[in-house]
DNA sequence: CCACAGCCTGACCAACCGGTCAAGAAAATT
DNA sequence: AATTTTCTTGACCGGTTGGTCAGGCTGTGG
């Protein structure tokens, strides 16, 4: 066997705890920030004793260089639904339906974005110069078209993304003020008010409706 | 002289002080988060040894809790434009305008307030539950009264003053981002135009346009 | 049975953290 | 000038941090 290409085996017990240590380095991270964040604490709620995380992790920063990785690729994947629509009724309607679905199912990736973002971006500068700048260039071609074809007003395109990572985030980013003053948490009904909420508002506001 | 009622003596050395430190602190806390801000790094910003810092402020989190109280006041006078409007499209537009000015004006302390209400907000939790609620009580009946009054859509109140703190607020959170893919800091022009674009979406959104 | 690579972990370390303190300098008050 | 209060600071302390490492464990292929 000259099989080169072999990427490193990766045992079952390799895959499984390095989930483990994610979702864990995830909750952590979101919670306290990369400063405020314990290695140990980490390793606690894995359920693995500390050392066992710089087996599979050689620092700090690796593991949260891979909790960031692996939120933007869930962003990226949101917009999926935007492409291939009709118009903005259908194409913005579905985006933000993508983003409110991912704040209540992963308020804790949102949150670690946010902590990076404020902090520089330290880790992940480069995505946002190459990959999410290219995103977004993509995105204002298409809402450009939109506009020129009439199908919304003429509203900044730029300005609009904005707007919609803002709002559909809030509701992950500052998931506990909203709960304190919902006296609570949301359900169902509710999550599904604040998206049509959401929806309304924006695709009025661009003139869509 | 048995003037009971004297407050404090407050000599100029200790208000001069006390500002370089809470700016330095505003800074840092923003920066890095309160787990990953250290007294010594606020200490060097302020040109102050450390010692100092523990003179006029007892402990770091007294200095954390004062930094966010005072971002606290800054935010809800900004309303106060809103009140005595006559109708949506003066008052949100006061607000939206007022909000976008602190943004831009105050983007470290937006940022230590969207730390402290990742974090579940530990230390101002209370202001939450009583300040903040009784304030957003206040003008969802104002909205109410506006929708009642028919000067805008019948949306929901709630979701329309999230709307409001999540898109303004954004510029400053995540000001980096917005830098990175405009390539560059915000003009003067940048500001008014996101002002504007924020303002006609939101007010066409709620259907006051 | 052996050999060996991958996996596990208690014990340890240098660096750094928030916070303390005593002694003195400076300023205000008498 | 004397006294009292406020301010300043280097040196220090116990506790915690990220990271290391030697040695043991486990499962698998031959």
């Amino acid at each position: 066997m000259t099989d080169t290409a072999r990427p490193p085996r990766r045992t079952e017990i390799r895959q499984h705890n390095e989930t483990l240590i994610l979702q864990a380095a995830e909750k952590v991270f979101a919670e306290a920030g990369f400063g405020g964040a314990t290695m140990q604490l980490i390793a606690d709620m894995a359920g693995l004793p500390k050392a066992n995380l710089h087996y599979y992790f050689l620092t700090k920063e690796d593991l949260y260089r891979r909790v960031v990785q692996d939120i933007f690729e869930i962003w990226l994947h949101a917009a999926d639904s935007m492409d291939q629509a009709a118009g903005p009724i259908e194409g913005i309607g579905a985006y933000i339906q993508a983003k409110m679905e991912i704040s209540r199912r992963h308020p804790n990736g949102s949150k670690v974005w946010a902590f990076e973002v404020m902090h520089r971006a330290p880790v992940i500068q480069d995505y946002l110069e190459t990959t999410l700048r290219a995103w977004t260039t993509g995105r204002v071609r298409l809402i450009e078209r939109w506009i020129a074809e009439g199908k919304m007003a003429p509203v900044d395109p730029e300005h609009l993304l904005y707007m919609l990572w803002a709002t559909t985030q809030h509701y992950a980013d500052f998931g506990h003020q909203i709960e304190t003053l919902n006296a609570g948490p949301l359900s169902d009904a509710d999550w599904q008010k604040a998206t049509d909420s959401v929806k309304t508002m924006i695709l009025r506001g661009i003139g869509a409706l």
